[in-house]
DNA sequence: GCCAACGTTGGC
DNA sequence: GCCAACGTTGGC
């Protein structure tokens, strides 16, 4: 099975690529929207490559690389009446909602702002353009090419 | 802070 | 099952 490739949005001052650094591994809980939990619970799988997504971040675009390092699982937040993330409709017996821990790959040494997304050739058809608001999107193995390429690029 | 886009909820 | 109301995301 050949892994897949993901793009993830955080948002910057939530939990950002140097928070990752820091952490070295952290969990993906939270997830409420059935699309996104349907990739983390079915799609992914560990060592799948992702894009690290700075959303409401002046600019937004993507910070670093990361990877699945553990394929999804129920989350056990939606469990939590203390959460912020509580959801009474999600038991442990049949789990509503998913999530999945990511490692910390790097943080680029030059962040890929949306703005430059846009205007680089060859990236017309992201999932970004089309499906803005999904905050886990698979991502071509070409399209991550190009982007970690840029990402790197001093 | 605004607001467009769009996913979700709930009345019917 | 439709669809209006509502809530959230996320760029600007």
């Amino acid at each position: 099975m050949p892994k897949s490739y993901w793009l993830m949005k955080s948002e910057e001052d939530v939990y950002s690529i140097r928070d990752l650094e820091r952490d070295g591994k952290t969990s993906w809980e939270g997830v409420r929207n059935y699309e996104a939990r349907n990739l983390m619970r079915d799609k992914m799988r560990v060592g799948d490559e992702v894009l690290f997504y700075h959303s409401n971040a002046t600019p937004p675009g993507v910070a670093g690389l990361a990877r699945i390092a553990r394929k999804g699982y129920p989350d056990p937040f939606a469990f939590d009446e203390k959460s912020r993330y509580f959801d009474p409709r999600s038991h442990p017996d049949e789990p509503r909602w998913f999530m999945v821990d990511l490692e910390f790959v790097e943080a680029f040494p030059r962040m890929v702002s949306l703005e430059e997304l846009r205007s680089t050739p060859g990236l017309g058809e992201m999932v970004l353009w089309k499906r803005s608001r999904l905050s886990i999107q698979p991502v071509t193995r070409e399209d991550f090419g190009i982007i970690r390429k840029l990402g790197l690029r001093s």
